[in-house]
DNA sequence: TTTTCTTGATTGACGAGTCAATAAAAAGTC
DNA sequence: GACTTTTTATTGACTCGTCAATCAAGAAAA
């Protein structure tokens, strides 16, 4: 009995599938199988739509990179000053939607994939371009020149943050480390400016 | 020819080897045939002397933490004050010996084994505590209470910033990696300190 | 002759990608 | 409205390759 228009469909599924088996798995050493399974279909079907392993994962980095700056957009859209901006950007990095167990797994498992996939590595790229942009952006009218070496260090730090919570054990708390990053970077604009809050 | 006490020779050839290859692919998967071959001998004498594949990463993994942990060490014992500690500290986790590209490539690596593998897991906490007491250890004298914090800050900006340098495609520069991370720690130690140079 | 070192050959499992075949909706055709 | 054809959806079975691990066997020191 099949449906019409099933492509998009099967393709999310797929897509949410990926995410979920490799932050399981912990690795990239997941199955098509494995993954149609999970999405409740035959692997065949996943090469119909996908054409290779490799495409979805590709396909499921692009959503994991979507989604996250789907996130800070609406943060920035919504703030209105400098301090705002840069706690927007922060905490969207931690945001529910990518700050979750298999998300985080996956995630450094899409830094590994760049390694040798150079459509991810530009992904990956594509991502670090992006934050250190909203960065800079919004560290300037704040600490003027500085702001290239402070954004690039903050970037660093988010990743770091980001990528030691693969390696924790709990539920990862996504305000906390969100407030740990922003607590730092306070310190760091120190006594330029008052710690307001936003 | 057989000579005799050939055992930890084999053995450090293929932990080297391993490394090597790790870093070459970017990823883990890399067969036990490959790493024997650069190692210069046959996948079964690998087979003989590690048991398996994974007692050859995990002997990988603890030749590049033990590494890292004598370069911290040797740093440490030369430094004479709290802020040419945290110097040392720094300096050390870029050292030339860990700052290169297979062993960046291997480290990324090792901690997605981390993921999955018990002991993986054990030995980068054990890496992440040292470095987080080190760097307390170093703080408390000059910010006291908030060191716990700001270390752990600045362990998250290590990793990052040495995780990232697997994205790029140039010789990685430890010195510049590590003079910037500096840089944030002495602004971020502001008011408090003067910027002396150790 | 026992121990250490070494390998080529083999086994056994697993997994990506292909293919032929089935089923049903849609689109045309008279 | 009753047909054929085309397009989309779907899968079980299969191919082909790869690779970890084992083993039997040889060679040389002790």
């Amino acid at each position: 009995m099949p449906k019409l228009g099933m492509k998009p469909i099967r393709k999310a599924a797929l897509v949410d599938a990926t995410i979920t088996e490799i932050g399981r798995a912990g690795s990239l050493d997941v199955t098509v199988s494995q993954i149609a399974r999970r999405a409740g279909m035959s692997s065949a079907l996943a090469h119909h739509y996908f054409g290779s392993k490799e495409q979805i994962f590709l396909a499921a980095m692009r959503h994991v990179l979507a989604t996250h700056g789907a996130e800070v957009r609406g943060a920035l859209s919504a703030a209105d000053s400098a301090r705002g901006r840069l706690n927007g950007i922060v905490r969207a990095s931690f945001a529910a939607s990518s700050f979750r167990r298999e998300v985080i797994g996956a995630w450094l498992n899409f830094y590994v994939l760049a390694q040798t996939q150079p459509e991810a590595r530009r992904l990956l790229r594509v991502y670090q371009r992006r934050l250190h942009s909203n960065l800079c952006h919004a560290l300037r009218p704040i600490i003027g020149a500085p702001a290239d070496h402070v954004a690039r260090g903050l970037g660093a730090m988010i990743d770091g943050v980001y990528i030691r919570e693969a390696l924790k054990s709990g539920r990862p708390d996504g305000a906390a480390a969100a407030a740990a990053v922003l607590a730092h970077l306070e310190r760091e604009l120190g006594s330029a400016g008052l710690s307001e809050r936003a």
